[in-house]
DNA sequence: TTGTAGGCGTTATCAG
DNA sequence: CTGATAACGCCTACAA
């Protein structure tokens, strides 16, 4: 029978949630038993044991996690910071950076940054105070130097989407030249020759890649760019749809579109229904991001369907990595290309058959 | 000339991050000081300020989160619990959320129950551990039980979307009795008297009151309610064509269907597609929940368009409002009903004229 | 105008 | 097999 303890006895407050103290002295051991029960860390004899979880139960005792954090300078949370969650690009990669992170218990901080760059750096600010144990982000395109700073100081970080320049970091994405590059060669095999481009004017290097694989298209297929055809608009679907509507005006008027984003896309089709011009009859398009009802209307719209949920997950293994190896012990870091698929619809004229809900 | 204190010497150990104490020592003055600068919570000369803020640039400190948390029993963080952020009605409503919590100087932690009470109480648990400040549910509809704890605990909460039986708590939702009556009463205005009806079979009160609504509506027009014509799927797309493909099969064909929610609805349109029937010609669709783009496209959908956004952020200043407020002070439940707006457009042919792009 | 020191609730290192 | 106790880093009376 062991005698009980001697700490110092603490009069519970009444309505007060119950600590460790409390189950301790209710069940008539140390802190140091009930911890050690509660985490499986060492052996306790079976009667003790009861007891404690008896006292646990009584008391209705719930660990406060700020203490064992402030111990154990772990939170299992991560921050996760992309320019807006109304982008229905975000929701499917936040859903794969939710269940991975879930998976390895941590949870998720989300914070939408509007692609600006006091924002992003100040919820980069806030999470770091609150001693997030890493961050995955689409980065807005600013804050390089701060980015750097972080990672050498050793602060966990995964990009997904998108990259900036000169900064090594564990990164998701995909091919944005090649992808948008067999997009466009797709509408030049349907015979398109004034292929116009709907550019978001984003910090992006997603954006970017994406325009220089529209212009490499082109480029092998002989056809000059015409400066008329790139359209830039700010990325929401309304000011895609003003632009949208000024580059249905030019003469000739471009047969076919690919539009950079989901969001210019939809401000395409937008204009078209207003312009009362038929897709694809009149102008084709194509689009960068899928998403889920893009293959359910008239027309289908063809796109390059972009793993969000996979770009979410793989940044997030990643940061799982850095994570949960060894400290100091010098992960690589590592680049991640994922694979796009391009979704054939009729949007771009049906010659080729259909191919959607693949 | 202050005297130096006389605190514990502690050495900076070279690669940690800098401490309260580090900063007190570089500036020769005590934590308190450095405390009180920070926070600006009491008076402080100039000539220490200095030294202080100098010292915290020169050590690069960082305030450690965890520990003020642990102090103030506070951790300017809320737990945000939804079904799945890839169901295209919620990433707006958490974007309203994070907005006003973010300006309210509060995180906000996301999860995805999926409709899982089991991972909705395992979400709560963790949270509770991690001392969320409150929470915004979407209820699964499961532990009632436990969530009247809480409540009773003095947990804050607001839901969203959904109430369940006997909870009183602070809410935000739409009329879905009479949105949904309305949607459907708008068929019956056209003319159709066959309607059938997607059911989403989740444990959700919106779905339930949507299904009122829409027998009502057929009761008040003197339609009887045809049991083939309603259908009951799983909440996903997949799932809303395979029923939808079996509701177009019963004879006489409906000739307008209204869906309870968007996946369904857009299973719909997929079956529709597949069937290669018109929209509205042969069968008119109306959906409970818009989305950016169900003006874009050819049908273009009628909807009831629910306020999201604003659903996110009215359930958050509820929220706020019990977490600001000073404590015990017993603030009164609110429940918060929001209009939705009948998106009338071409999918249930347009003899009312499009109004669109409102 | 500033310093001292106790405590928030755990975990972990020593001792038994 | 189990206790005592020192941190973790900050805030905040209470003193001076």
């Amino acid at each position: 029978m062991a005698k009980p303890p001697s700490g110092v006895r603490r009069q519970q407050k009444s309505g007060e949630t119950a600590t460790m103290i409390d189950v301790a002295q209710m069940a008539n051991v140390s802190t140091a038993t009930v911890s050690h029960v509660i985490n499986n860390s060492r052996y306790v004899s079976e009667e003790t044991r009861q007891k404690v979880h008896a006292a646990i139960a009584a008391l209705n005792y719930r660990g406060n996690g700020l203490a064992r954090m402030l111990r154990s300078n772990q939170t299992q949370s991560i921050g996760l910071l992309i320019s807006d969650i109304a982008n229905p690009f975000f929701p499917d990669v936040v859903r794969g950076v939710e269940d991975v992170a879930s998976a390895h218990g941590y949870s998720v901080i989300l914070c939408n940054t509007d692609e600006n760059a006091d924002k992003e750096r100040h919820y980069l600010d806030v999470l770091l105070d609150k001693r997030v144990d890493g961050f995955v982000v689409t980065p807005s395109g600013g804050n390089q130097e701060y980015f750097q700073e972080l990672l050498t100081a050793g602060v966990p970080i995964s990009f997904v989407d998108r990259w900036l320049p000169s900064i090594e970091v564990d990164t998701a994405m995909v091919n944005n030249v090649e992808e948008a590059h067999r997009a466009v060669t797709h509408l030049i095999d349907h015979g398109h020759r004034r292929i116009a481009v709907m550019v978001a004017s984003l910090q992006s290097s997603a954006i970017m890649e994406r325009v220089e694989g529209y212009h490499r298209a082109l480029d092998d297929a002989g056809i000059p760019v015409q400066p008329a055809y790139v359209a830039e608009s700010r990325s929401n679907i309304e000011a895609a749809r003003t632009q949208a509507a000024v580059l249905l005006t030019q003469r000739p008027r471009p047969t076919a579109i690919f539009g950079t984003n989901n969001l210019v896309t939809i401000g395409c089709m937008h204009a078209l229904v207003e312009q009362g011009l038929r897709c694809p009859e009149d102008v084709a398009v194509v689009g960068f991001d899928d998403f889920a009802w893009a293959g359910a209307f008239h027309p289908a719209l063809t796109t390059v369907a972009q793993p969000s949920y996979a770009l979410g997950q793989r940044a997030t293994e990643l940061l799982m990595q850095r994570l949960t190896h060894t400290p100091d012990t010098a992960v690589p870091v590592r680049k991640e290309v994922l694979r796009a698929t391009l979704m054939i619809r009729e949007s771009c004229g049906s010659e080729l058959g259909i191919r959607a809900f693949a």
